[in-house]
DNA sequence: AATCGCAGTCGAAGCGATTCGACAAGATCA
DNA sequence: TGATCTTGTCGAATCGCTTCGACTGCGATT
């Protein structure tokens, strides 16, 4: 394997300027910075990344620590993955990627290892075992998703509450008086995670400002759930003619249930999803939704975190507004 | 930061001893042993991993290449990948996430820059640009997927061909004589890659042998598609009373569609998928199904790296024999 | 004219582990 | 009773890079 050392030599400089040239931290001449690329070039010089990161104390890895439980909706995490590690890459750093089952111990591993210079951890709860950790850790962090006290950590994602609202303000301009939201499995609700408590608060809170009546439902992420939900919601309020769904897999069928249940989507019952827009686009029916943006969260995140890694400030909570697209699921109450 | 010279004064050994002792490379008397793993506990000590990368020329991480296209299904390559950190914990290993796309260059990249011991590289075409690189590479690694020519490398994935022919044997076994395989997307044939193009020869062989009348048809990955699907099955082939099917999204809006047109399944048709377990499992009708166990490739792929790493024999082919489970969706012929 | 500052480079000292050779002391063998 | 192993430990070299301080010229400043 081709050293730094052996470079030099051949570029007829010391390692020091090699070093110096590749990481721009004193200005080299034009004139040798040729050569040493040329020398680079011509031997296939990589810089070993061990040895890297034992002398300037930087292993340019981030960790990424994703969830994988029910209830949460494996291409947004997997989405999120990609866009984290494609942004990673831009910023020249690589991705460890970590289970949420390696728990408290996994972060403090690769932290103490000095195996990752900085984390971003996923599917955060309200009040999470590792928030602690998180804040005596030497290393920056990000946190996506909110948990109850936020203080003195970075935290992102989709503005859940205002995501609800629209979606509320959405069907109240189209006239709807009776709205319900079919929302995320109970699961996890009793894991007690921000998101979903959002978008309840979100959804209700817009719907009193309106005077719209308005019912929350908690539902299990299967066609047979949602098929009894439509049941349940039609026998229950009569006059419902507006469903927020947030519960990516319900979505469709639940459609579906009305549909069969004779219900036209959107001329009697308008819906709208929190969804990803793929999700929304290629169902058979366009599905009207708001946006969860997995791969800018992701982007962002990076971006925020490299920002910590500068030591530059950031703000500790970025909420990103939802954005509202019409589909085909939403119509003016009454036809 | 604790660093082993810490630990070995406060044991009162030397800097050798401890790592010994953490490593097991050289005999260390129970005594010492216990006095070293005190301080260490102690102490909090963690080593350092990039100056054990440096010292050792191992950094005990594996980088897993994921790819992120049309026609690969996502929660496959999810579970996957979950399967492989777990796995890779548990041999003392860290998992670097790359994406298809940085291509060679990001192989060529982590490998040279020592940043990992092995790769595993996941949705390998029959003719790979990165073959003839990974055959030089000086790491080990794992692919999931069979290309063409496999000499020199070490393969492992579902026995796709034969989970083509297991499917049609369950539908001959039942007296069913004309059969039709709904499969991939046409890009991925286009892509030539290798799991799609062994199942129709798997499914068309075994039909062949049983002289049962057989069709192949790619299929988009979008209900749409199985709906148009379906109505030119029934027209095109209206003897039909079997189908196999390998495009998970496609499986549930397939059979809606046949029963849409009248057909009731099983009694009318019979339907196998080729898919993941929980899918088949959790569909309305629980679905007949040769299971794509993407867990235990993720599992066995670390293994046999694992082993390469130790410098011990592995197989160049690893085919893991197709596991049908018969469910609601397959009957007799004629009821 | 003396001084300062900056561009450009070098040499050497780490960074924090692993590993090799050496060595002492006791066990084993002929 | 030596010779030879094995066990248990130490010291020093080494891994390949970054970074700090120092040095040389040279143009700009006073």
């Amino acid at each position: 394997m081709v050293k730094i050392t052996d470079v030099a030599r051949h570029a007829g400089v010391s390692p020091s300027t090699v070093s110096y040239a590749l990481s721009g931290k004193r200005p080299i001449s034009e004139d040798t910075r040729q050569r040493i690329e040329a020398s680079i070039r011509e031997l296939g010089y990589r810089p070993h990344a061990g040895a890297r990161a034992l002398a300037s104390s930087r292993s340019n890895v981030l960790a990424l620590v994703i969830p994988f439980r029910t209830g949460i909706h494996v291409p947004v995490v997997m989405q999120f993955a990609v866009s984290v590690v494609t942004t990673a890459r831009q910023h020249d750093h690589d991705v460890l990627l970590l289970t949420q089952e390696e728990g408290e111990d996994g972060l403090r591993r690769v932290a103490d290892t000095a195996l990752v210079d900085a984390l971003i951890v996923m599917d955060v709860q309200l009040r999470d075992a590792r928030l602690p950790l998180l804040r005596t850790l030497d290393r920056p962090s990000v946190l996506i998703g909110f948990p109850a006290e936020a203080a003195g950590l970075t935290c992102i994602d989709l503005d859940f509450a205002a995501a609800g609202g629209a979606c509320v303000t959405h069907l109240a301009e189209l006239g709807h008086r009776c709205v319900a939201l079919v929302g995320s499995p109970p699961a996890v609700y009793l894991r007690q995670t921000g998101f979903a408590q959002r978008v309840t608060h979100g959804f209700t809170a817009a719907a009193d400002e309106r005077g719209l009546t308005s019912t929350v439902h908690p539902c299990e992420a299967t066609p047979a759930a949602a098929q009894a939900m439509a049941e349940r919601l039609l026998r229950e309020h009569p006059e419902l003619t507006g469903v927020v769904v947030h519960n990516e897999p319900v979505v469709q069928p639940l459609i579906e249930a009305f549909r069969r249940l004779g219900l036209r989507v959107p001329e009697d019952l308008s819906v709208v999803a929190i969804c990803p827009d793929e999700l929304a686009e290629q169902a058979p029916t366009p599905v009207s939704s708001v946006a969860v943006p997995s791969a800018e969260v992701g982007t962002r995140a990076v971006e925020l975190l490299m920002r910590k890694l500068d030591r530059l400030d950031v703000p500790e909570a970025t909420l990103l507004p939802p954005r509202l697209t019409r589909r085909a699921t939403t119509a003016p109450r009454g036809g």
